[in-house]
DNA sequence: AGCGTGCGATACCCGCCGGGTATCAGGGCG
DNA sequence: CGCCCTGATACCCGGCGGGTATCGCACGCT
């Protein structure tokens, strides 16, 4: 099986119309038609169920999707992670490391200062990215190594070490009368009806519904905050970028947030180790 | 970049020889030259040193050789799982599990009685290979789960599951004098010169250095037990399939075995979860 | 009922590229 | 010095991937 026929055939089964997907991959519908029956009768298998008004997934069809889109990002990983590997000269090996933007805003600055007082450090290039991200980036190779938050991360095939954890606040206006109090549980926020919490957005760029505001990162949410429209339960090192307008308070009953350094489970680079062993460290 | 090429690429990478690749490749070597250079332009990196009379690996063909057999085997496990999702008839998938031959005699039949009972059980095929096969079979979708010994296999990469811990035994034949005492240390079993420890082949076929004898499956060991040339230490449940002929003493300072379940972390299915919940459960 | 429309399938042609054979080039080693 | 083993180059051929044109079908609109 060769990776054109996986791409076209994840192609058509994202898009289930093979006109559109033909488009997407910038191709004529009929070679891509074609491609899919040859894929089909060499596997032995029918992927797509064709009712000439619609295309739907077979069982066997649903698995190569996934299957196949974890393929695709293997290859994709070898082909980024062989191109750095070749473009950092001597083979000196340069670290990508993916965080969410705005989180471990304590920790990451101390790592990397840590990390490039050791003596065989080399470069590394933050990439921060959007929510449940670090996954994706870990597994098609454009990023090496990720902080993740336990919680809400999930670590599903990645190997990792724990680094600190810690108790959540609320952030509401500085102004609320909640602002006062000494603490807060997770009932008491949710019974705050004029702060509902925001809603950020999925993997595809949806939103789920609910009463809160729509937020993308966190200039805007805590832009929102001061304005008295939502308020929000983070992990407390989150304090050190509060503006003046905001008021953060203990949730002693909120899950506990544990920061892990993660990386992909075959990554075996005396660049990577070194950066973990700084980690733990700290 | 095509499977093709990365075949190609890890034929000579394994070989560091071209015209032994080609052969291999079932090609003849200058189309095979011709598809490394090519690859080489692509990712605008040399993977290969010719030296005229020899090859080796650039640091960047290191990387590529290790990222190219993760993408190959992603790719043939997507190829492996849609043939078994399509075989299977109405969708009914079919298990496939992998064990090493004779490790878990006791779990693995009760694993099987269990699920075989639960209401949605579909058929599971048990795959009984060498050490430290199981993680290349789970990569690779020849298998879909499998019964893990920790702390001997590992299982980077994997989602897993806890089943039992048992200590550890030492196989000795029925009429040596340590057969009698009632526990022995790791220090007792290192200080009897004349039953060595056995030597299992490696993932390449060849043997370690050392006095033992060489082994390859269970039965043979008991063998070479009971003909008083060697010990071995084992999980205790080993004990169900010894042969009158041999004895075995508790090592309580042996580490302790867990078996654990283990699955590839992106599978999604019924069955798959309900064999796990299944095990877990005993 | 009839026609239009939108979909995937089919037919057919072309050019590129993957694969073959023959040969070259260079560096150890007898 | 020349042989030989190695990978590289030159050149040809056939298949296959991709394009355009068209078909067949089913739904929907009037």
């Amino acid at each position: 099986m060769e990776t054109r026929e996986l791409r076209y055939f994840v192609a058509v089964a994202e898009e289930l119309h093979f006109g559109r997907a033909a488009r997407r991959l910038g191709i004529a519908q009929p070679p891509l038609s074609r491609a899919i029956r040859q894929l089909e009768r060499r596997l032995g298998a029918t992927l797509l169920e064709r009712d000439s008004r619609a295309v739907t997934l077979t069982p066997a069809g649903a698995v190569l999707l996934r299957e196949g889109r974890a393929a695709l990002d293997a290859v994709a990983a070898a082909d980024r992670r062989t191109r750095r590997a070749a473009s950092t000269g001597s083979g000196e090996p340069v670290l990508v490391l993916a965080t969410k933007a705005g989180a471990s805003s304590e920790l990451l600055p101390k790592l990397l200062d840590a990390y490039a007082a050791e003596p065989d450090a080399v470069a590394v290039e933050v990439l921060l990215c959007g929510i449940g991200e670090q996954e994706r980036l870990l597994r098609d190779g454009r990023a090496d190594v990720a902080l993740l938050h336990l919680p809400f991360d999930s670590t599903r095939g990645l190997d990792t070490e724990e680094l600190v954890t810690e108790q959540q606040v609320v952030v509401l206006p500085a102004g609320h009368p909640a602002a006062g109090r000494r603490e807060l549980s997770m009932a008491d926020v949710a019974a705050l009806p004029d702060l509902p919490t925001p809603r950020w957005p999925r993997a595809d760029g949806t939103y789920p519904d609910g009463p809160g505001p729509e937020v993308r990162d966190h200039a805007q949410l805590f832009q929102l905050i001061a304005l008295g429209r939502t308020a929000v339960v983070l992990p407390e090192s989150c304090r050190t970028l509060l503006r003046a307008d905001l008021a953060a308070v203990p949730v002693p009953d909120a899950p506990a947030v544990t920061t892990v350094i993660a990386w992909p489970p075959h990554s075996r680079s005396r660049a990577l180790a070194g950066l973990v062993r700084t980690a733990t460290r700290l």
